[in-house]
DNA sequence: CCGAATCCTTCACGATACTG
DNA sequence: CAGTATCGTGAAGGATTCGG
């Protein structure tokens, strides 16, 4: 085991591996937390490709079906495949996707109550480059 | 005021200006966590550039430059420039950047007590590529 | 119905060099 | 010391097409 590694497994925040920017660099992808909520709301029900796309405006069906087979991956989502003609494919999130929600909907919290206020103060620095 | 707009203002996870889109789009970029947690850890304490980046390793000089007028921009961060010759820049979170550190510990909690979990699933993934 | 493959654009990021 | 400018690379992700 690389010095490296020993750093990330103690959760060091400054090794390159450290896991929280693993995780954001995770969450970070664009479909991926909606993704999650769209699960979440439903669970423990499972909801199949197209209706998670239906829920999921704007997302392509490519872009879904990476986003989800990369948090099967992760053991975040299960799949479950009827051996129909057509097949109909189902997700679910698992016990560490449901784990998952709870830090997330605190940074989605977060972001609904300040967002607005972020925008706000962008558009001040905007109009007054510099120190006034 | 746009129907897209009046959906981002209610905070629509749905609308493409979701505000949680946006948040996790600003956090998720490299070294704006770790930023915010060094001045966190700092805080109330101003923290001088070239100290964030003795404390952020593999930071480049443009990078914490670029990452640290972003969060100004937004009103995460105050700037303080000595006119000193030369300047001394310090930094120091806002109460909002603050409160961003909640939910943001709420991730790194996740991430140290599960990404190692992550990890584990993703190379059992990796050794059986389908259902076995 | 679901998803893989390909092509293409955009942008985050790093390296480097330069400035007050 | 702190910041800016420029260039190059890689990866995310959108559009489209094909397959089982």
């Amino acid at each position: 085991m690389t010095t490296r590694t020993k750093r990330a497994a103690r959760g060091d925040l400054f090794s390159p591996e450290c896991p929280t920017r693993r995780l954001l660099d995770r969450i970070g992808t664009k479909w991926t937390s909606m993704a999650i909520k769209v699960l979440a709301d439903a669970a423990p029900q499972e909801v199949r490709f197209a209706e998670l796309r239906r829920r999921m405006p704007g997302v392509s069906q490519k872009m879904l079906s990476v986003t989800l087979h990369s948090l099967v991956r992760d053991g975040l989502v299960t799949r479950r495949v009827e051996p129909t003609v057509p097949p109909r494919v189902h997700y679910r999130l698992t016990e560490l996707g449901l784990s998952l929600e709870i830090p997330l909907a605190a940074v989605r919290a977060w972001a609904e109550r300040h967002m607005a206020e972020i925008d706000r103060l962008n558009a001040i620095n905007d109009a007054r480059p510099d120190g006034e």
